[in-house]
DNA sequence: GCGACAG
DNA sequence: ATCTTGTCGC
């Protein structure tokens, strides 16, 4: 696969300086989507999952397969998921206010993970929801624990359960905004709700998809 | 050059 | 992410 890794980068760093960081009205959120993407060798399964919120009722599901050849290089995730995901989320019958993302936001080498880069080109509010720490450094702070990169506090680690998730800003949402959302996207499991209803559905595609 | 490294 | 058996724990 042909891929200009310096390039890829040279453009995040530029898009990155479109991210908003401002407060989002979450009296204002109806709706909000879980994105994720399975695999089965070549084809890549994407999903986006519709909640309602505050309540986190799922509402609808939308799943796009498609041939993917973009490598998995750390800090360049998105140029090898967004395509399938931006294509899920256009395919809801209805607009998220709010896009939760597998994966960090600002908390990135050039403060543009995939969370950044799907809010941004889609024009919508957006966190990042990982596994794992991509890049920064994690800092008590009180009862807190700050994901903090160079002098920006760019999101945060919970943990409801085994183990913990690191939420970070993506685009037009603040700090203040994830700690609300650190505690309101939590329902039944150590995943966010929305992030853990579209990993479950990608999963199951992509397990029917894996004996053909 | 060495180590780190979302999914 | 995916490949994989049994195993530990709620």
């Amino acid at each position: 696969m042909i891929f200009d890794v310096e390039r890829a980068k040279r453009l995040q760093e530029r898009l990155s300086r479109r991210v908003s960081l401002n407060d989002l009205d979450l009296g204002k959120v109806r709706y909000v989507a879980g994105l994720d993407v399975s695999y089965a060798r070549n084809l890549g399964v994407g999903v986006a999952v519709l909640l309602t919120y505050p309540q986190l009722d799922p509402v609808e599901y939308v799943v796009v397969k498609g041939r993917v050849e973009v490598p998995y290089i750390p800090g360049l995730l998105a140029f090898r998921e967004a395509p399938l995901l931006i294509k899920a989320i256009e395919l809801l019958s209805i607009k998220p206010d709010l896009l939760v993302v597998d994966g960090h936001g600002v908390t990135h080498p050039r403060r543009f993970g995939i969370a950044s880069h799907i809010g941004l080109v889609t024009d919508t509010a957006s966190v990042g929801a990982a596994k794992s720490l991509l890049y920064g450094r994690v800092v008590d702070s009180g009862p807190e624990r700050l994901i903090v990169v160079d002098d920006l506090v760019g999101g945060l680690v919970v943990k409801y359960g085994r183990r913990e998730v690191y939420l970070s800003i993506g685009h037009r949402v603040s700090l203040d905004n994830l700690r609300v959302l650190s505690k309101t996207l939590f329902k039944h499991h150590d995943l966010p709700e929305p992030t853990y209803l579209a990993d479950r559905v990608a999963k199951e595609v992509r397990a029917v998809e894996a004996r053909r």
